[in-house]
RNA sequence: GGAACCGUAGCCAAGUGGUAAGGCGUGGGUCUGCAACACCCUGAUCACCAGUUCAAAUCUGGUCGGUUCCUCCA
């Protein structure tokens, strides 16, 4: 597997440290409102990839962390989402609306075909293990108390600007509206590990710890919980591009100051999704999500279509033609091969030299466009017979995850023979040129979700999804 | 001001030295009671300039343009 490094800036031989097993650990959401497809987008290819892992034939233990720490008591102003309102009205607590979004963010995954990953921690469940980390930090002289926050001293480190090739001279404090600088770091580019004191004192969640009551910075949580789940030695880290300076920047400075060796091998990041030129954000009131989707009459899973067309380290832009567009080619993807009927005998030699070039494609830095294209060269060859076809395309769907073929394919529909019965019937309709009659036929079964299709060998039928 | 990534047909997009994959859409056709599906045919010299080379979309330098980040959005 190559895929391209954020540390090393550049594409390279992926190696875990110990060979066949892999350590992930992904960035997981911030659970005070519903995600974005942009938000999911990060998750689709992180999904892609450690599925591409198990495909290639790795072991993949993978761990995601959920922010639930930093609900402000003030958030309940600008909530315009109704399920939030009505949680305060009835004084439900910051961790039930937590619970709420964190349920809502898994069924997001859950239609988009997103693997659940084995460990999921929230950020609220480990302080006591962020207070043990900050107290080796400060005992390990990397951090300081000031104005009653600890502060992480980034002069301590050799590097600390490792991941962004930044220059501490070339930063310019207070570039975004709304940041101020700080008056109680030593330096310019320290960051809080634990807050007692902030501008956001309407903070509803906090503890006591040996630093005062407070609550952990926005850095800490990932290290924690990586370390706890995944251990001393990660092999690859995930997230979006966003993530890269400050949050990931930090991981590294905490969790290696904290371990006293190198933490992690390999940083994957996920370009944004833009809207207009402008990538998809709260901030920016340019949200769409998966329920959007929905209404819109979209199928999510064409969203994911959409983002495996396309390269994670590229931006996508976000159009509701584009969407049109994945969706139409999806759908006859999926008609296509629904007309392939189970025929034949396997051929193992296809299947292996077609198997080789999907996984070559996925080895190739995550080229998930080319592994489609693998997949559209299946199904035009002439020279593999159905059945081998199906068993290719059942394969590449464990990685593509996108329900290539039908729960029912073939005759294993409960109801099959009453179909088929139909099906006669109508055919005799047909015959008869009782087309209203036959035309009856086919609206009764469209109605229960059922398409007739006419081809030259005769109709057939397809299940379509029903929500 | 600095850092990172990117700029290929109407749209999405692959391709990192040898004369441009694939998909959507468009147009034409086959099939068909109708419709739908399926199938066949149909398109670009790769932002711009200069250089390296027998040969560049692909390497080097520059220009222009886009997106993200610059430390209390995670």
């Amino acid at each position: 597997m190559y895929l391209y490094n954020t540390l090393t800036h550049k594409v390279e031989e992926f190696l875990p440290n110990t060979p066949e097993v892999v350590k992930m650990y992904t960035c997981g959401p911030t659970v005070y409102h519903y995600a974005h497809i942009g938000n999911l987008r990060s998750y689709i290819c992180e999904d892609i990839l450690e599925k591409a892992l198990k495909y290639t034939g790795y072991y993949v233990q993978r761990a995601m962390n959920i922010t639930d720490v930093g609900h402000l008591t003030s958030d309940s102003d600008s909530g315009t989402d109704k399920m939030v309102n009505s949680a305060i009205q009835e004084k439900k607590s910051v961790l039930e609306i937590a619970a709420y979004y964190t349920e809502a963010f898994f069924k997001d995954c859950e239609a988009l075909n997103i693997r659940k990953p084995d460990m999921i921690s929230k950020a609220t469940d480990n302080i006591d293990f962020y207070i043990e980390i900050i107290k080796e930090l400060i005992k390990k002289d990397y951090a300081y108390e000031s104005n009653g926050n600890i502060y992480f001293d980034i002069t301590k480190l050799e590097d600390y600007y490792q991941l962004t090739n930044h220059n501490i001279d070339d930063m310019v404090v207070g570039v975004r509206e709304g940041v101020e600088e700080d008056s109680g770091k030593r330096n310019q580019g320290d960051f809080v590990l634990w807050f007692t004191k902030s501008k956001f004192q309407d903070q509803e969640l906090k503890w006591d710890s040996p630093f005062g009551v407070g609550y952990p910075g926005w850095h800490i949580e990932c290290t924690g919980i990586s370390i706890k789940t995944l251990g001393e030695y990660l092999d690859i880290h995930c997230g979006g591009i966003d993530n890269i300076f400050p949050h990931h920047t930090n991981e590294i400075a905490q969790s290696e100051s904290y371990l006293g060796h190198k933490w992690c091998n390999y940083w994957f990041h996920v370009q944004h999704l833009n809207v207009k030129d402008a990538k998809m954000s709260k901030s920016k009131g340019n949200i769409i999500t998966v329920n959007t989707l929905k209404e819109e009459g979209f199928n999510p899973l064409s969203y994911r279509f959409m983002c495996l067309n396309s390269h994670y380290r590229k931006i996508l832009d976000f159009t509701y033609e584009a969407l049109k567009s994945s969706e139409n080619a999806y759908l006859k993807l999926l008609n296509k091969i629904s007309m392939i009927s189970e025929e034949g005998d396997f051929q193992d030699s296809a299947f292996n030299d077609y198997n080789e070039k999907f996984m070559t494609s996925l080895k190739d830095d995550l080229n998930t466009a080319n592994a489609l294209t693998v997949l559209y060269d299946v199904l035009k060859d002439d020279g593999i017979n159905n059945y081998t076809k199906l068993k290719l395309i059942r394969s590449f769907d464990k990685v593509l995850g996108l329900n290539l073929i039908s729960e029912y394919h073939d005759s294993e529909h409960p109801q099959h023979e009453e179909i088929m019965e139909l099906i006669k019937k109508r055919a005799e309709y047909k015959e008869n040129h009782k087309y209203t009659e036959a035309d009856g036929i086919r609206d009764e079964l469209a109605a229960r979700g059922i398409e007739l299709v006419d081809t030259r060998e005769g109709t057939i039928y397809k299940i379509r999804e029903v929500d």
